[in-house]
Formats: C-alpha cells, sequence, structure tokens
DNA sequence: CGAATTAAGACAGCTTCATTGACTTAATGG
DNA sequence: CCATTAAGTCAATGAAGCTGTCTTAATTCG
C-alpha cells in the first residue's frame, strides 16, 4: 500500500478515528496514523453508502405498499420514465437484471395499466416502454417522496457539496455504466447510435 | 412548490437538460426552466445512487462467491468488524432487519468460523459478537476490493469534494440512522448510553 | 423474593426478486 | 435463404427478506 495515494487536505478528519474498537493508531509513528486515518474513512465511505442508499430506498417504501408494489417496480418504472420510449433489451442493460427477472416485474407494470408497450417503428421486433398517464402520476407521487429527501441534504449541504457529491457517486461507478449515464450528453461520439424512436 | 429552495451557483448545469424526452422547458417562462432543472438534478441524483451503490456492491462479489456467501454475509461481517463487540440486538438496529433473517447469515458465519460469538460479562444474556482471525481476513479482502473504487473516485474528485459527498449521503439518511452512525462521536449527549462491553 | 421484561434463538411458512438453461416466435439483414 | 437479434416463455432454483409464535435464560424492578 502506497503511503500518498490522496492528498486531500480539507475535510479529511472532521472526527477523530473514534477510539473504540479497531486497530489502535499511534503504535508505529505518524506513517501508520496517517494510514489509519485514511482507512478509518474509507469504512465510514462503506457505512454512508449503505445507509444512505437504504434509507432513501425506503423512503418510497409506504407507497409501493399501497399498490402492492415492490422496490423492482420502481426502479422500472423511474427509468422509462426517464427515458420513455426505451426498448426493453436497452432496460436491461441500465437494470443490469436477466430477462426473466424484468418479465415478471413489466408483466404486472403493463398489466396495470402502468406501463405501455408499442412495436417499435425502424425495428417492429422492438418493444418500446413509455408510462401510461396512471404510472406517470405514480412514479411522480414515488419521485417526490425521495424529492424531499434529496433537496433537504442538498440544501444542508450546498451547491459546493452536490457537486462533489456528484463527482465521487459517478467515480464510484463501473466506467460501462457512466456510459450508459448520459442519455444525449456527448463526451464520447458514439453514445448516440442505435437509439431508435426518440 | 416555492421558487428558491436551492440556492446552488456552482455545478448546477454542468450539462443541459438533455434535450431528449420529458417536458421540454422554456415553454412558462424562466421560473417553470429553473424548475425543469432542478427536478433534472434530483433525477440525476436518484441515477447516481441506484448506479454507483449496486457497483459498488458488485465489486465484492466475486470474492464472495469463492466462499459462497452472499451480500447480506458481507454486511453483518462488515458491521462486527467495524464494531467488534457488538450485541446482537445492536447489529439488528444498524441492520434493520428481523431477527430471522439475520440468524441465518450469522448461524453460517459462525459455523464457518468466521463470527465468533462471546457472553457478555456485564448482561450474560448477551452474544457479543466479533472476527475471528479468517473472519477479520475475510472481511479485509472484501474491504481492499471497495476501498480502490472509493479511493479511486476520492482522488479523482478532490478533498472539498469528498466533504460535501459526505455532507450530502448524511442529509439523505433517516435521522435516527445519523445517530446511529457515529459510534462515539458525542454531538448529542445521550449517544454513548446503555453501550456495554466496549 | 417473585413477576415482568429483555436478549437471544428456534420453528414453520411465506414473499420478493434475483438466478440458470432451454426453447419459441417474429423480424431484420447480409 | 439463413444467421442473427429482440422479445417472450417455461421450469426450477436460490438469496434474502418477512410474519407469527414460542422457549430459555438472565436481568430488573416493585
Amino acid at each position: 500500500m502506497d503511503a500518498r495515494l490522496m492528498e486531500q487536505k480539507a475535510g479529511v478528519r472532521e472526527r477523530g478515528p473514534a477510539g473504540g474498537p479497531g486497530p489502535t493508531p499511534g503504535e508505529g509513528g505518524a506513517g501508520t496514523a496517517l494510514l489509519f486515518l485514511r482507512e478509518e474513512q474509507m469504512r465510514l465511505a462503506q457505512d454512508l453508502f449503505f445507509f444512505a442508499y437504504r434509507d432513501l430506498a425506503a423512503s418510497a417504501d409506504a407507497i409501493l405498499l399501497e399498490f402492492g408494489l415492490g422496490r423492482a417496480h420502481h426502479r422500472a418504472l423511474h427509468f422509462i420514465g426517464r427515458r420513455s420510449g426505451i426498448a426493453v433489451s436497452e432496460l436491461l442493460a441500465l437494470l443490469r437484471i436477466t430477462k426473466q427477472s424484468l418479465a415478471r416485474v413489466l408483466a404486472e407494470l403493463v398489466a396495470r395499466g402502468l406501463v405501455l408497450q408499442v412495436p417499435g417503428p425502424r425495428d417492429r421486433r422492438q418493444r418500446l416502454l413509455s408510462l401510461t398517464e396512471e404510472g406517470r402520476a405514480l412514479e411522480r407521487r414515488l419521485f417526490e417522496r425521495q424529492r424531499e429527501r434529496m433537496v433537504a441534504a442538498y440544501r444542508e449541504a450546498g451547491g459546493a457539496a452536490v457537486d462533489g457529491f456528484r463527482r465521487v457517486m459517478r467515480g464510484v461507478m463501473d466506467e460501462q455504466t457512466r456510459d450508459l449515464l448520459e442519455p444525449r450528453g456527448a463526451r464520447s461520439p458514439a453514445a448516440d447510435r442505435g437509439r431508435a424512436a426518440g
């Protein structure tokens, strides 16, 4: 482990290393203490990911329960709403689940009139997905619930923090995922190829 | 919806609102456009949460597969390692799952010699949990795999970004979760009550 | 002391959401 | 025409959560 991977100065120590469990610092000079600090920072980041994701996801559960839907349905609604006219195969690539897993979820959403399937105009094998009026209404309710939380967090943290948040989140993703994230955002010139039915 | 919740200046437009699907801006004056921008920001944040969490979690799967363990085991190992000597009830509160769900996971970890249970010295009803040597070794491998990703993200983003990341992540959590996050971090004076067996 | 509470564990059954593998149908495209 | 692709389907399986009920042992409190 090379001893200078992060040259951050600001915000690194925020709070002492919480003297409790784990290897106690100060046994091998300042280098060891720094290593310990950095490890504690990374472990804290793991905690943050777990708790923040869990609580954000859970905040929409009450609405889902009303409809007898689960989180898998929420994710599908989210991405279909975000990319209206998306093909099934594209949705599969976004979610990274199998065709079977998605099929169950999608069948329920279509059966309840929340999602619409129309054959692709250019490629009629495709079934392009979009939200119905009802689907859009539900997705909006779910979104508003989570939005409250995120707006509050963004406001408390401030604009600079928001920018930092986004940079770190992007950095943690797979490179492949990062490419998928930009709907038409340029950067890579081969990104908007093969996207029929805008 | 009041029209000035976020007074962020930096990093708000980073990329145009991706002219594709959704309500097109510029139909109701500048106010509508700003509203649209903010909504797009919040939806992007949802994407970031989903993708970053998923990819970070998935990065440890290969190691788990070697051992025939799942992500639930990983989470348990993580928190037991982080709070050595934690009681079962405390672990339940951290994970927010039921006793049954944890029991299955814990039984496997103990059976494989990765986790140790010892009766609480003060309260002998408790079973205090800690990692065995083997358990610590496995947890470290899992941690290192995720650490690579996070260190890279932190380094690319920079120190200020890391601080912002942490603030936003904290803000998104439940208040209750935020309290649990600080192992002995003061701030709230009733935080370190009832924590037997340090 | 004795009763109520608490910590942990166990039994039985269920739900959600993912997996694999094999196969079909229809449309596309060289 | 034939290989490939998009989507859907059947069947079985696994991971990880849930409920409700119950027991045992230890603690706490009136």
